[in-house]
DNA sequence: TATGAATGAGCGTTCATTCAT
DNA sequence: AATGAATGAACGCTCATTCAT
């Protein structure tokens, strides 16, 4: 790759991320290319270089920051480690990368009902999540240490529930090892309860 | 009142039911006076006798149509039956109630971010439909029904994962009743479940 | 005159007064007849049984607020009286008219180049004036109390310069009984007075 | 500068010097920006590219033909010239730059009441102008050229009047050489002179 | 590659005015 | 006489986008 070529890509980097923020704090309808210009510290013009227009810019930001692959090892727990070591850990990890993650999220939730494209790409990430978490827990079960029932329902109460309490900002807040403690107690198999 | 005065709150009444679709659809910020105007039948100008501006229109949407009073309703189970009888019917219930207030859950979930007002709004909305339900929750354990936890967690969880069930299109669908079995499972008395 | 009558004459005059303060203070075009409505405490609608429109309420405002008639009075000093006690009377006696129809006088100014029925009321007024003072100073002058001259420069000068002193919001201030003196006496040194 | 550059700023110019005309024909809050546009030939949204809004393109036209320069210029009149002679010229001048300026003029005596920054420029102009003028008084009342009196009196005085005679469009008109010769002998008698 | 001048449509909003009540 | 609902044009201004340089 030649030094221009190098440049030109880390420009392009670098109006992403601008674009991020700035998407996510006020909306991509309301981020104007003024605006980002202004923030990426580059001629108006300049963004038709890179990006053939402001919806491109979107689908470019989502593809670049969508964080599927960090979600999926994220969710390869260790098969042989045991759900009530492993959940927790995982819980909060997903929460963890929620909160990084969050301008990615806001515009997610935002703007994925008008834009089919974001929906995809939404829909991919989640049910991504939804998947890999699901063979986990079948393992688990498999082995005894969870009692028999739909794994992929267990998936998407974890994953929803951390998701919305990331999502919303409400007075009440969700602890999220007692919110695994309790899943827990639902599907560990009887011998493994100990209270 | 007078004739006029009627015919007058009528039209403010449709303006708001007209922007609540249309806020909905494509967003407040994406949806113009113009648009708004046309399809409420009426001059733009007149937008402005009913309402001072564009955002005091939002806030009307969102108190004229703010579901918190038929939440609470829906929520205030009896407390003399029981949790495994009237959880499924609340959460089918909730499901339908997010299904018809879908258009104020996606202009909740959308402008709370960048408008504290509605914020407010929603942080009302949920942390009023949690407090119901763990209230409920509380007697049915003091009962004995329901084993010792903390029943904050069992609303949350409820009431999170159903919200993201409706509010995300995505391909997986969470089937409700076995839902709340599953919850239920978790939490109901050891002498309570049955399988 | 009956009652029904009178009521409407006051409101109409109210009505003046409001739009004479308000014209005043941000100009004819800048007033919009909902200013202007609340500040009189009517409807916007009623504006329109009084006037034709808001032209004529500028109109109606400098004929009703138009001071010849008081400039008049005040201009019009005794013939027998010498104008070197009458002029510094008349002088303080105008500019404090125009302090007291700052209001009109403003209007006048700003409104007089656009409005040609503006124009010619202010010409009225301001060659009211000038004739009124000069025809005095041509008394004066045949007494032999003032020298042969122009008596109209004379009253342009003391007419012209307060006006303009209370036109501009300068720094610095004219005092207006020097100023008289001044004007009674002439600058020149006696010996470089050759006639 | 680039061509591209210069271009550029013949267009600010260009636009300045249009505004400058509808601005003192119509007023600036009569003055849209659509009419603004066209009467320069340009796109409406151009104008913003050059001036923030349509506040900072009156300033702009005020700073650019503000003629403080050419008015201290004018009365810089030599000071070993009686002002018998000099006199004349300075008002002549003046009242010649005033017409050229006349547009300008308006301007300022309209928006100098509504916009501070306005008025600014208004008393630096004029209180430029009577400083200038008064020096060169005192100058010649030094020399013995002009009896003692307080200078910066017929500074204003003949500023003033001829500033006015140019303001207001009346029917009667001054004759400023014979106003300036008015102003060099005083009205009284020379009998009733008493110093 | 990079600029920023240029466009024209569209924004939210205000307006003078009309008119049914 | 009085209201205020209703209109539609116009306002100042911002926008996504294009393109000559």
């Amino acid at each position: 790759m030649t030094r221009r070529a190098q440049q030109a890509e880390e420009r392009r980097e670098h109006l992403i991320d601008t674009a991020l923020h700035l998407f996510a704090e006020k909306g991509w309808n309301a981020t104007s290319i003024p605006d980002l210009a202004k923030a990426a510290g580059i001629a108006q013009g300049l963004m038709y270089h890179y990006f053939r227009n402001k919806e491109e810019l979107l689908l470019a930001v989502i593809e670049r920051h969508s964080f599927l692959a960090e979600l999926k090892v994220l969710l390869s727990a260790s098969s042989e480690r045991p759900a009530r070591q492993v959940l927790p850990e995982v819980a909060q990890n997903f929460a963890l990368l929620l909160q990084q993650k969050r301008d990615l999220v806001q515009i997610f939730i935002c703007e994925a009902q008008k834009n089919p494209e974001v929906a995809r790409h939404q829909d991919a990430l989640i049910e991504g999540g939804v998947e890999i978490l699901t063979s986990y827990l079948a393992v688990r079960m498999a082995t005894g240490e969870l009692r028999p029932h739909e794994p992929a329902l267990t998936a998407r109460t974890l994953l929803y529930t951390i998701f919305m309490s990331q999502l919303i900002h409400v007075s009440g807040q969700l602890h999220i090892p007692d919110f695994v403690q309790f899943l827990l107690q639902g599907i560990l198999s009887p011998e493994e309860q100990t209270h």
